[in-house]
DNA sequence: CGCTAGTATTTGTCTAGTTGTATAGTTCAT
DNA sequence: ATGAACTATACAACTAGACAAATACTAGCG
């Protein structure tokens, strides 16, 4: 009791670990299946016991992040998915290109009236109606971002029952008469992420969220998606390319 | 646990255990860096309850007398090292000067792209790669300081072995070309230790530390190495010179 | 060259001990 | 009553060491 510097040590040693390694990942100090060092190792260098480096790797691995073989190591599952942000942003494309298994997870949709930004970003009409796309994306059955997706409805009449058995969005449109659209604009803002998110994305509460809107136009100019995405920031890392 | 009748102060109990164990460190029953009887064992051998015995403990500990570690025991810290800053310091010299044995211990042996600050102070263009050392810095087997020698690698081949046989930075230097080195500029601020230094140093989280910030330059004026130290505050003074 | 056997590493599991922290209760002097 | 000193108990976090099981490495042999 009665100490002066008092800045009580709140996180337990083994959690700044795991953010610790987590972050030489998000860095690239070491890549996909890369073997990190032995347990042993990585004891001597964070001056803790092994069992503590130990609870912060099961961590780790709880999360997908790494995976573990007896004998042989601790080596990195998945590191944090690079998802380039360019003309054309696809899901699937942009997880397949990292060697990962892209999915999807429907949390609702529905047909509604747009709301004001909803209608100013799609060009429509105040009062016009709109499909909205909720769900969560995965990479190797991790969950890597929560979207929401809004779609004019007017010209995209059998999109709801499209997407719901397509998933993706790229060929739902397709099914609907869209066969390409591109990035018209996409804005990053960082976000901590709420208690919903948290759940959704399987990260801590108050963790660091990028979210990026974008709107995706076809060929003549017209909007055609509005999105929203929450990506969970230690799990992906936006690029952007020069152009 | 009665008597001393009627005199009005009473020394808590706890505040004579203090004495007590003090004492015993001051007549060399516990040496430096010894683990002293678990807290469990001393409550027993007081005959009170362990919380007291804490009591006692924190109270030391607060004088910088002993250091706790979590699931480790509690030592007796050690008698501050002189540290001298001057043109030419040497870690080795300075704590043999002090009548101590010096040792290093690696903690990351590693080539990398330099960050802003590193190019800068080694007068590089930005996007040189440097060989990057932490390690810490002992003296009588007990941890000092922590520190990080960064050095331009394009001059420097083969530093990261020198580095991992000689464990001295004065002789990897030598063995790759440079025979002599100077101070250029030492800053020296105060920190708080983080969790990790707290570990490696074995300090309290919080604890207050002597962070230097120093390049050495080689005869002709080139920088040689960029380092950063973070001494254990109350284990260390560091003295400049006149000069 | 390929195979095997032995050795060293590395992760998995178990047991035991130690400090840190929280809660609750007792004693006692003022 | 009130608060300080101390007791009692329980659990969390971390250390320490040992051993088993799986893997990687290496030398030697055919």
């Amino acid at each position: 009791m009665s100490d002066a510097p008092s800045a009580v040590s709140r996180t337990p040693v083994w959690k700044s670990i795991s953010i610790s390694l987590t972050d030489d990942i998000a860095q690239g100090r070491y890549g996909t299946a890369d073997k990190l060092p032995s347990e042993a190792q990585l004891a001597a260098r964070f001056g803790v016991n092994r069992h503590t480096v130990r609870r912060a790797l099961a961590a780790m691995a709880e999360q997908g992040l790494v995976h573990a073989r007896r004998g042989a190591g601790v080596f990195v599952a998945a590191a944090p998915t690079d998802y380039p942000i360019r003309k054309r942003v696809r899901f699937h494309q942009n997880i397949q290109q990292g060697g990962q298994t892209p999915a999807k997870q429907i949390l609702m949709l529905e047909t509604r009236i747009a709301s004001l930004i909803e209608a100013e970003a799609l060009a429509l009409e105040p009062g016009s109606s709109v499909h909205v796309y909720d769900g969560i994306s995965l990479a190797n059955n991790h969950p890597i971002a929560l979207f929401q997706s809004v779609f004019p409805a007017k010209n995209l009449p059998g999109m709801l029952t499209a997407l719901e058995q397509r998933q993706s969005v790229t060929e739902a449109l397709k099914d609907c008469g869209v066969a390409d659209y591109t990035r018209a604009e996409t804005r990053i803002t960082a976000k901590l992420a709420t208690a919903t998110q948290a759940l959704h994305l399987r990260i801590s509460e108050g963790a660091p969220i990028l979210r990026t809107t974008g709107v995706n136009i076809d060929p003549r100019g017209q909007p055609v998606e509005f999105g929203r995405t929450w990506f969970a920031g230690d799990r992906v890392t936006l690029t952007v390319d020069g152009r």
